[in-house]
RNA sequence: GGCCUUAUCGUCUAGCCUGGUCUAGGACGUCGCCUUCUCAAGGCGAAAACUCGGGUUCAAAUCCCGAUAAGGUCACCA
């Protein structure tokens, strides 16, 4: 029993693409759980389009994901052996050069065309089961520019031959460009892969996600500077045109590979949700260590906001995030702007529904009086809770906790007053209060 | 247009192979309620789907045929 080897192969033309993220993963996980290989091909015989910084990137981004290879190729690194198989099948006729007529620019007089033996091929789809093609509409097609210049269908077959590659796992687009890539390989006397188409990854509109038409949000990049976590990612990823079977959602790395079936793989499309995406995430935030989280917080705050400040926000800033990224937008709109300045509103906003200024008046006189018992400048939400409740209890929660809160924060929406006062101190908290209270005076 | 593929809640899906246990299960989102001074978070609950038409069968989401719809692919791109 020969090992499984499969290989991710996509061309530099691009970041890495979320729809290549999910074939990448499952290529990943079949060769983990098969103890065999995974290898990274970059596919770049296309030299005009290409450009060296793609190849770092795309190197980069599987490794953050965790999809690291065993085997790495240069597709361009392998011409000699391209040009080795295409001579061989020219010579034994399978394949001729033909005389053209260009039509575009840049296109040559002389091409190298397979010779098309006009058969059905038949593919024994993993994922879809039989499928038969016919290929005599393909005509005699092009496979090389000229004897250096293979083309892709070409070389992907000369290196899935030499890469020993036995499973082919790709995006359904390529399902109609099989049956021209198993003539070829009948041409050199390569083993014929396993395939297996996946669905495609789409977007809202149930199109192919295309960079062109949906933005860079096609991207990991754009989810990587968002603040997504790589776990959720994969996690989201994998579940897009696959399942467990069981309730289980949240499944880490290892987790999918003990339990991923390729045989389960749904075969219609997936949307990419990111509402889903987002709950996911949300998930893995609440598995962080402290220490994870504490370092992410600060990675993704604005760097002008303190460490100290950033402690004191962070559960706050936490409760209110579905990817790390948002911090900088929750900054951006003034959410914690009452913790980095004295809040400026209205004497009257400090009036809870039906309550009289002169009530309201006496309760934050009560609650300056009460939260001057506090020992130290430091204060716990807990300890201020403690002080507060009972009167605030007795004179109605909304009469006595809502001024307070407007007090400290001058929003009509903010954390509790109790969270607030342990975000801003003792000193801070009663000078607010004060403030508070005078400008009620000044309007009676 | 030719060829190929696909078709269960808005979305991801379970069920389909081995018809009955499906008054179709779960999750996200949505909505409602609870908690609550306001948010957020949390808890509870609800609405929400077998594309259509034939057939086979005592019985079909499940099997067969057709229609329809959607997507992919038809490069001297990958």
């Amino acid at each position: 029993m020969t090992s499984v080897v499969t290989r991710f192969a996509p061309s530099p033309t691009g970041f890495l693409h979320m729809g290549g993220v999910r074939t990448a993963l499952f290529s990943f996980l079949y060769a983990r759980q098969n103890k065999g290989t995974f290898a990274l091909r970059i596919e770049d015989t296309d030299a005009a389009r290409n450009k060296p910084e793609w190849t770092t990137g795309l190197v980069e981004d599987l490794k953050w994901l965790g999809l690291e290879h065993n085997v790495f190729v240069i597709q361009s690194e392998r011409a000699p052996k391209h040009k080795e198989y295409l001579q061989k099948i020219i010579d034994e006729g399978k394949a001729y050069i033909s005389k053209e007529t260009p039509k575009e620019e840049g296109q040559r007089d002389e091409v190298i065309r397979f010779k098309n033996p006009n058969k059905v091929v038949v593919i024994n789809d993993l994922i879809r089961g039989e499928v038969s093609i016919d290929t005599t509409d393909l005509g005699d097609f092009i496979i090389a520019r000229s004897i250096d210049e293979p083309l892709y269908h070409f070389a992907v077959v000369a290196d899935d031959f030499d890469m020993g590659i036995t499973h082919v796992i790709r995006a359904e687009e390529h399902l109609s460009n099989t049956p021209r890539q198993i003539l070829i390989q009948e041409a050199i006397g390569a083993p014929r892969p396993v395939y297996a188409h996946l669905p495609l990854v789409l977007a809202a509109d149930k199109s192919k996600l295309s960079k062109r038409k949906h933005g860079e949000t096609v991207w990991l990049t754009y989810y990587r500077s968002r603040g997504y976590l790589s776990a959720a990612i994969i996690n989201f990823v994998a579940l897009l045109g696959w399942n467990p079977g069981t309730e289980q959602e949240i499944l880490s790395l290892d987790d999918l590979i003990a339990q991923f079936k390729l045989e389960n793989v749904q075969k219609g499309g997936a949307v990419f949700n990111v509402e889903k995406l987002d709950w996911i995430n949300r998930e893995y935030i609440k598995l962080l260590t402290p220490e994870e989280r504490t370092k992410l917080v600060r990675e993704f705050a604005p760097a002008e906001i303190s460490d100290d400040v950033l402690i004191k926000l962070e559960s706050v800033i936490i409760d209110r995030i579905s990817a790390f990224g948002e911090i900088k937008d929750l900054f951006a709109a003034g959410e914690f702007d009452y913790v980095l300045s004295e809040p400026v509103y209205e004497a009257e906003k400090l009036v809870w529904k039906a309550a009289s200024k002169e009530e309201t008046i006496e309760h934050l006189k009560k609650a300056i009086e009460l939260l001057s018992n506090l020992p130290n400048e430091a204060i716990e939400a807990n300890e201020a809770k403690e002080l507060l409740w009972p009167y605030a209890e007795e004179k109605g929660r909304g009469n006595v906790l809502w001024p307070i809160r407007y007090a400290l924060s001058g929003k009509d929406k903010s954390p509790d007053p109790f969270v607030c006062a342990g975000i801003l101190g003792k000193a801070v908290t009663l000078k607010r209060l004060e403030t508070g209270l005078q400008s009620l005076q000044n309007a009676l």
